[in-house]
DNA sequence: TATTGTTATACTCTATAACTATA
DNA sequence: TATAGTTATAGAGTATAACAATA
């Protein structure tokens, strides 16, 4: 073990942590946080999901999102409304404003996403999210 | 801008808070977190390091550290010295127990390595952990 | 009995700023 | 005046468990 520089989770949440702090300051002032962009986004992708489905999809816990999604009814982003099949499921809609709100996050997403791999060639940036996915599973492998 | 899941950043936290709870969980039996890991292995590398120099290499917030070093002084793991040059800066020492903790620490952060890195060849290990480097610093270059 | 989501509590880390003691 | 570290306070997120409603 050399030393803490060399050291991959080290690496790995130091870069982490980095890019969401800087991202956090950045849509803030448009009243948004974090994590109510990785539910946004999830959202985005696929309309009326199950609160269980979005805590694994965003890696927020449940009881954070329980209420997460609390402040974003208060801001109208989002509505809850029971699931029809199974009434113990609760399931999540955007809003007009939630989708406005999207949008104006998506360009500053994509922007953080070129201004972190600025001079990786796109062979090099899909390696990289390829080897995060490869990371994420052995760890998720090594749970069991 | 796809998927939460092509998502850079969101890979990257996703990978990151993975394995850190992980280790957290596999150093708890031994009395340590991951974050008194971090302090030891930073002091490892070289002791007598200044708080401030600590606050940078482990990513930990400087008043962050000044609780954490506090208890883990509770714990006898480290002393504090003031800097005999600069009488303002505060400097940490490990101790013998200090020490002890840390070699029973180290080949679990090398399993945890081995782990997260499993299925990579050296060379594409290297490459992530550049390219982790590499990110970090387009990170810090966008602040200014 | 098991599952989905909510609530409550304690805990950790961060952000911010005020404070002290040096320099 | 600036720097190194400490302290205080508020906020965000997690971990854990108990709970209600439904399956």
């Amino acid at each position: 073990m050399g030393p803490l520089e060399s050291y991959l989770p080290y690496l790995l949440n130091r870069a982490g942590t980095r890019i969401a702090v800087s991202f956090s300051e950045r849509v803030r002032p448009l009243g948004a946080t974090l994590q109510m962009w990785r539910v946004l986004a999830a959202l985005r992708e696929r309309d009326g999901r199950r609160m269980g489905d979005l805590s694994t999809t965003t890696s927020i816990e449940v009881s954070t999102l329980t209420r997460l999604v609390d402040s974003m009814e208060v801001k109208r982003l989002v509505v809850r409304r029971r699931a029809p099949e199974d009434a113990r499921a609760v399931t999540l809609y955007v809003t007009p404003a939630g989708r406005r709100l999207t949008e104006r996050i998506v360009p500053i997403a994509e922007h953080y996403e070129d201004a972190a791999l600025a001079g990786f060639t796109a062979i090099e940036a899909e390696r990289l999210k390829l080897a995060l996915r490869r990371l994420y599973a052995n760890m998720e492998a090594l749970e069991r």
